[in-house]
DNA sequence: CATGAATGAGAATTCATTCAT
DNA sequence: AATGAATGAATTCTCATTCAT
């Protein structure tokens, strides 16, 4: 499995925190009200977050949470960021997947990938997907999201089914292929973190490698010994 | 694809309408609330639907809603329970997938019933979503939903891949398969609904049918006309 | 124990039911919901009680109940009517209370049929005392009552206490005695209801004739056999 | 009279208050609102009581009166424990009382304090009977201040009865004798405020006073001096 | 920088009373 | 005579955001 992306939770802060030079001190408790928010996020959801909530985890204000953040918003925004960059970081890692071994390894080390990251930033993609229904300019950034993967995903599934398309494949859209791929694994994941879903998660991503392996990029089922943890 | 299902949607009532006889006209205005509900819901998201916004699309009054409903959570749940009936019913209706084109057409009917279902029902599926992030017991009825289904998917994976499965199918497991199989369509109409992905409902269809058939089903990709709309 | 004064709730009735007739079936119903006022005040006590709860265990309907009464005031003073009517009765019927064993008797007696009057209209008389804090005339209604019995009992203390008074009893006001009186066993009644205090009627009435034969009516303590039930 | 006791009212806020440290400001705004509910409570008692009528006359928001109590009942909590701590220490207060001058005097002493007590805690008191009928676990704090106080008097009464009990005093029940006391030094001061007793506090403690030395005490009547005011 | 205090616009809910059948 | 349905004013409570120290 990947190695752990290093938290980058503080990169940014919100609007007026980046009106300031934020010494030292700033800076900590930037990312204390930013770890906070992913505890809460992660216990209540995005609508039940109360900023009392964050600052109780955080062990500090209300008025301090406004000098680093517009709003409850704009920190949601700061963390949606991150989590967009490490999006777009691993959708560039996704390489060419055959039908074939190497393919096969090829799509496991990717998913394993976001997996961790899935894992990592659980909090904040659920509540992405929470805020989606309104008109939230959050919902927006989601889609970019998204978007980064896809693109990356219809390239390399439009590559692995050229034979296929040309000989006449109208069942069978990559974009929609795609938007599939991404949709089993995002929301597996979620079952996963959510208890609905109680497997290892090697097993789990063992048998979505092959599903998406065998019916996405035209590899074949075979025999195959167990996947180191 | 598979007649649109007819509203049942006054089957049942919140706790308050439970507890007395209805007579015609209580019902009609149950009716009206319940269809102002999903209205509401569609617009705006389960945390933003006010109950102010449900009795004006209504048209009647706040009082006249309490009359009904104990209050949003115990209506949302009404209708919660209407999916639920439906989903199970329709949970009912797989027959067994083999790898042959009866068994992707199998899968394709099923599918396009589902679909149906789903858009039929988005508003409130999509609240469940929405939802679920809480401790309610709303989350719990979710789970049921989840479990009929997936039940009915698993025996049919079972199925399909007993052969597999016996030569040492270490990195394939059916409960997995079924999980990825509901997320995967769950998933997707989601996105269609919320706009994320816009391309006709059925040439989703044939893809999904085609990438589950042949992933999860052991069937083999081939040259396949459209199927009809 | 003097015998339970007849219920006599049906006698009046609100404001709307005395602009009619009424036959056999309107008298029931009006009964039926005065017994249940009493029943539910007796329950919640009169703030607390809804016209809801009053026509639910009438087992009729909100459209009845106004066609009996005015309004839930109306209702309780109808009540409180009755109540006032047979506190009037009771006053009259204390006679002279000497200092020996038959003014103890003729007090133990008309404690007696107090005390038989409050375990009956005890819920009515509570919730006066509840209503008596706001401008209600509700609670003008209440003072009438007092004042009856009040100034039965003044008369009667006045007579038993002449010598004393004229001897300069500074320390000891008729009117004030009067109203001691009505207060201890007004409440002492309450707590016997309310369960805060637990101990035979009988024992109750003998002490209290007791200390008020002594306190307020000269009598002396003595030895005396155990009052039959 | 003994000396009016301060208001202690700060002493502990509602459950919200309890939970954080409040400085000076935070304290005086709570005692502005406890103040404040005294007021009201004594114009319109408990239920009419609203939780803006205290906002406004403790000139403050209704999102700071739920800063420092979590409703009107947890307010209402915070007065009583107040007073329950008063009454409990009154009753500490009273001493042997006997049949002569000296028991009469003691007994005078403390009704006078309790009477103080009650004037100045008198809206509390009030309303605290009126929400008595309810279930609310503020029937059972008033209980335990019955208690204090009539265990003291059982105990005072036991005592200056000794002789009387020993040769068979069927009709005097110390316990009932206690409750009879405090039911009417209570209920006499609520009539009291309530303006439906309306004599000088100091006629009224005099014949009470008497009356219950002789009645309960065993006291004698005597001709006495008008007790200084 | 940090904090506790204050605010007030919304949202939910209740319930006496009126209405139409 | 009876009833179920409807109403809406009144009330409580929440919580993001601003303020004063």
């Amino acid at each position: 499995m990947a190695a752990t992306p290093r938290r980058k939770l503080s990169t940014r802060g919100g609007a007026p925190a980046q009106e300031r030079e934020l010494r030292a001190q700033g800076k900590k408790t930037m990312r204390k009200l930013l770890d906070a928010a992913m505890t809460v996020l992660e216990k209540r959801g995005y609508h039940a977050a109360r900023v009392d909530d964050i600052v109780k985890v955080a062990r500090t204000s209300h008025g301090t949470f406004y000098l680093y953040f517009a709003n409850k918003e704009d920190l949601f925004r700061a963390l949606l960021a991150d989590v967009t960059d490490e999006v777009a970081a691993l959708a560039e890692t996704l390489g060419p997947i055959g039908p074939d071994e190497a393919g096969y390894r090829e799509l496991r080390g990717w998913l394993g990938r976001f997996s961790d990251l899935y894992v990592h930033y659980g909090p904040v993609i659920r509540a992405w997907t929470e805020a989606e229904v309104e008109g939230d300019d959050v919902g927006r950034m989601g889609e970019q999201v998204l978007t980064t993967v896809v693109t990356a995903l219809i390239q390399r599934i439009g590559e692995a089914n050229e034979a296929a398309a040309s000989n006449g494949g109208a069942d069978f859209d990559p974009q929609v292929a795609a938007m599939a791929t991404v949709a089993m694994i995002e929301r597996l994941h979620y079952y996963l973190l959510s208890r609905q879903l109680d497997v290892p998660r090697d097993d789990l991503l063992d048998t979505v490698t092959t599903v998406l392996h065998v019916g996405v990029f035209g590899g074949s089922r075979r025999k195959r010994r167990r996947s180191a943890s």
